[in-house]
DNA sequence: AAAATATTTTAATCTAGATTAAAATAATGC
DNA sequence: GCATTATTTTAATCTAGATTAAAATATTTT
């Protein structure tokens, strides 16, 4: 059912670059992290990394195209999964999480855009923006549907994605943190979405 | 207001040199930012800066340690003005967010730790975690006193707190959006946290 | 197993930017 | 105004770390 054919040795290493990219850069930030903070984790030396990205700018550039994608895969499933703006919210938050905690983590915290060239820069930020849209659109629907209560999506969408961004910060591979984190996170930052339910029937 | 006597040329102008350089780390982080970018917001040329402080590494410690003397001065302040714990809570944000975003901002985000110097490094650790501690206390007043539903005031408190810091992220001095921020952050924070509402935290 | 290709290494540059030293300017007290 | 102190500048080092080149090793292909 995947679609992806079996990723070349080239592919996977580099994933496996990207991802020792992100936890450095997630600690030191971009221009505190060494490439050779980066190659040791593998096993390699710094002009090993060379083979994989042009420059250390485009390192933290891929990270950030692959934070991106990675994002944007959580928020479709969720939009396909959930039945109403709530659940959908909720969903993406977990399977942003999941991955992030995950195997596929960690993902780059999108902390230096400014420090990117411009043209990935202007790329990155658009991305950005665009996942910023789309759960501000969840937010909208579940508005719309009542599953939400009415309130500033910008505001709130900042507030909610603010809290997921600094996640990285503060977790560092727990097994049982990572699982309470799925576990509760989604929880508490939908909490406050909910619109008043006095007099109101409990939840299914 | 405070028995803080006048604040001498030097003391004033170092405060300065703070708020820029937590300005220019907030966008590019510690190594991102060189002396000479801090220096010029100020008129200034790079050499100068060293008559107020010793290293750069210095510079980004003692931001974090005035970051971190504001963010008391606000929970303080929100322990003494708030009747219960979901009001010390709102104030809190909101006090910090006034800073954050008033005269005294830009605050510098303590999101580099790791490369600061052992000993500072333990320092700053140490009043990040004492903070911490202190919206969770807050937070446990609130459950105690039942105007917080009960919660894991950790997970809480990273959410909420995230969320804070992530602020300078995206607020660049806007005045509007500053009053929008004052005036409905906190209250989109602290929604989650109020208790009766049915079906909050349920298991299924 | 030789040839071709892919991957990594060692050794050598090259530069931005932190730091230092000495000199210059500005401010303050007398 | 003169001496002293405070502040900033210009000019000169010094180093980490990004980048490049060439060589070495490993892997795949035929």
């Amino acid at each position: 059912m995947p679609p992806k054919a079996k990723e070349s040795r080239f592919d996977q290493q580099r994933d496996r670059v990207l991802r020792a990219a992100a936890h450095c850069f997630n600690q030191k930030g971009y221009s505190g992290t060494s490439l050779k903070d980066v190659a040791n984790i593998l096993g390699l030396t710094d002009p090993a990394l060379y083979y994989y990205v042009r420059s250390k700018e485009e390192l933290v550039y891929q990270c950030y195209v692959r934070a991106a994608e990675l994002g944007r895969e959580a928020m479709e499933q969720a939009v396909v999964d959930g039945k109403d703006g709530l659940e959908q919210a909720q969903l993406y938050l977990r399977y942003h999480i999941e991955i992030m905690v995950g195997e596929k983590g960690p993902m780059a915290i999108m902390s230096e855009i400014p420090s990117l060239e411009p043209e990935h820069r202007d790329e990155v930020l658009k991305l950005s923006r665009k996942h910023s849209a789309g759960f501000e659109a969840i937010l909208e629907r579940g508005i719309a549907d009542g599953s939400i209560a009415a309130c500033d999506v910008r505001m709130t969408g900042n507030a909610i994605m603010g809290s997921i961004n600094w996640i990285p910060k503060w977790f560092h591979g727990d097994d049982t943190l990572a699982q309470r984190l799925v576990d509760e996170f989604p929880a508490i930052l939908s909490n406050g979405l909910k619109p008043d339910r006095t007099g109101v029937g409990a939840n299914d």
